[in-house]
DNA sequence: CTGAAAGCGCTAACAA
DNA sequence: TTGTTAGCGCTTTCAG
């Protein structure tokens, strides 16, 4: 036994698993069971016992698998996040994803949850229920879902299972699927009500793809802000991308034409990254943001901070949106009181900016 | 037991498990532990027995429990990914952490194993070793580590510990430490090439906080060049931000001067956020960047191509960085023949484009 | 090739 | 308040 025992801390660490537990509960002179008690927090111990068993294992170094607990207990402990895989595909901007996430993760860790990562590759099938049935999560929230048949299909089997989910930023018109999300609707149309009241009359609206029932919503808040304001929809001036800034650059040309007819005199885009692509079209064009047309991101995403003019744009509470997805999923998983299926829609913010002023 | 069904299914799911695996068992006319054999691929079995096992499997819609399985071998089947927290102190480009991020979501994918996401909140105890005795992960890489004594400590218990971990991005003086990282000193000594085969000859340097090794690589390259060129380095030249767009956006003033009194041509900041923010100030302080002062910023994001003039910038491979740091990691993890320690340089690449036009 | 049985580390009755 | 014991669902010897 004169060996290097550095080598072997791993292999020992291993095995150890199972004897330093027994250790423990000899140094502490107690039982397993109790040891487990102590350490989980759940029976009544002895103040003067629990101080023992904390201080033995301090002292051999051990904390409790959790592998194990959460398999005696059957419940995996983890919050699944459901996403589309981001690189190359850039459609949703890395910001969107990263406040979402960050907002799901603060709260899962503050309720004791893991966060289990689960990318989605394009056109990979979506079975959503087996991460449930192999207990690999116990409570999922999906990102950027789209209304296909295949993503109905799994949603409907999650449903039907029980197993706790959370969409956020789509809903599936006609289903009651539990959800969070922004009130689009109102941010576009308070964009174009503050288009109005700046003076401009006929407004662009640039949209992102239909499978994405926000898109719906968005086109929706802009047709009530001209209906209220008694004027006519012009299907002409709907135009549509995906997203991405490519597509909104692609429609500068578009766009171009509409503003050197008179035909518009101000565009709302679906989300920054379009408006941005628009924006760099239409200097390239010769056409002037701000003075000759103007023009309205939504997200309100580091990025219009950094384009010359800056954007006016609908601020979007991203974090706070993978916060109250999180925390209503998990009062949902734990069966918290005054759970039950919801439908949040938490409010948006225009950000007046030099893109839409008068 | 006429009651309505629907509403016990997630309830009968739940004890079911045990049961169904009886079942699958003798609908396939076998003992569980076949079963086991059939479904994890393990042991030898009868073609013939096999297939009707799987049939009887998928009647009944079973799939073993990932939970169970990974608890009776010991092994979560997790690798442990840990991340500052974004949101707020968005020193961190959104952009870095979506790439490494998808790249290592890819590759523990493809190679069977789940992510599991750690938020590290900036001053909480940086516990990474008890990730692993909590058997939580298997192994893990470690973004945007910070050279300061609390890390130190913890990166030291999980070299002791023999559990297996990988940098990127960051480099600790003195030990040899798994990592994956880009080639930040080739970078920067390729950027400050470009500049004086362009012709500049005053190059500043605006840098990042030194506690993160890539800021000392990016100088150090940049001095390279320098003393290629037969020129001296003068520590006027070098300003620090912290990486954020504010912090370049706050040098502007320093840099306007330098400009000003013709201590210098050119800049060439350790990221793109920063050199946006320098532009901006520039544009405000009625500097032409590309005409008055070259810049180059290092990433590439998706920004560069936002901003106006477009922006030379240092092309870091993010996304194969997540893929290799990965591989490498779950080699190491799965004892994978060849696998050992590494350190392993992934080079970068100048994309030129107005910001930096002679 | 297949079955029986032990055990992974923890929790949770049930007794004491 | 504590100890004893029986599982949790799966893998894995060891026999057959």
């Amino acid at each position: 036994m004169r060996e290097c025992t550095r080598v072997h801390l791993k292999h020992d660490a291993e095995r150890e698993e199972g004897l330093i537990r027994k250790k423990v509960a000899a140094l502490a002179g107690v039982s397993e069971a109790t040891v487990s008690r102590v350490l989980s927090g759940g029976g009544a111990v002895k103040e003067e016992t629990a101080k023992r068993v904390i201080e033995a294992a301090q002292q051999l170094n051990y904390v409790p698998s959790a592998l194990a607990q959460r398999f005696a207990l059957r419940k995996s402990g983890n919050l699944g996040v459901i996403l589309p895989m981001l690189p190359k595909v850039n459609l949703f901007s890395t910001y969107y994803f990263s406040e979402v996430l960050s907002g799901i993760g603060m709260t899962a860790k503050q309720r004791g949850y893991d966060l289990l990562l689960l990318f989605r590759e394009p056109h990979e099938p979506r079975d959503y229920a087996n991460l449930f049935r192999t207990q690999k999560i116990d409570g999922c929230v999906i990102l950027g879902a789209q209304d296909v048949p295949s993503e109905r299909a799994a949603l409907t089997e999650l449903q039907e299972g029980g197993y706790p989910f959370c969409l956020v930023n789509q809903r599936f018109e006609g289903e009651a699927y539990n959800s969070v999300d922004a009130d689009q609707q109102a941010g576009s149309r308070d964009a174009a009500r503050h288009l109005l009241t700046q003076g401009f009359r006929s407004i662009c609206f640039l949209n992102g793809p239909s499978v994405y029932s926000n898109s719906q919503d968005r086109l929706q808040g802009y047709r009530d802000a001209l209906e209220e304001a008694g004027l006519a929809f012009d299907p002409v001036q709907v135009l549509t991308g995906n997203y991405s800034r490519k597509s909104g650059y692609l429609q500068a040309k578009a766009v171009a034409a509409l503003v050197r007819e008179r035909k518009i005199d101000a565009v709302i885009a679906a989300n920054d990254r379009m408006a941005i692509g628009l924006l760099q079209g239409l200097k390239e064009l010769g056409i002037r943001v701000g003075d000759e047309v103007a023009l309205i991101g939504c997200d309100d995403s580091d990025l219009v901070r950094m384009t010359d003019p800056p954007l006016t744009s609908i601020r979007v509470p991203f974090f706070e949106i993978g916060c109250e997805a999180a925390s209503r999923l998990l009062d949902l998983v734990t069966n918290a009181e005054g759970s039950g299926s919801f439908d949040v829609k938490l409010p948006v913010k225009l950000i007046e900016r030099a893109s839409s002023a008068p």
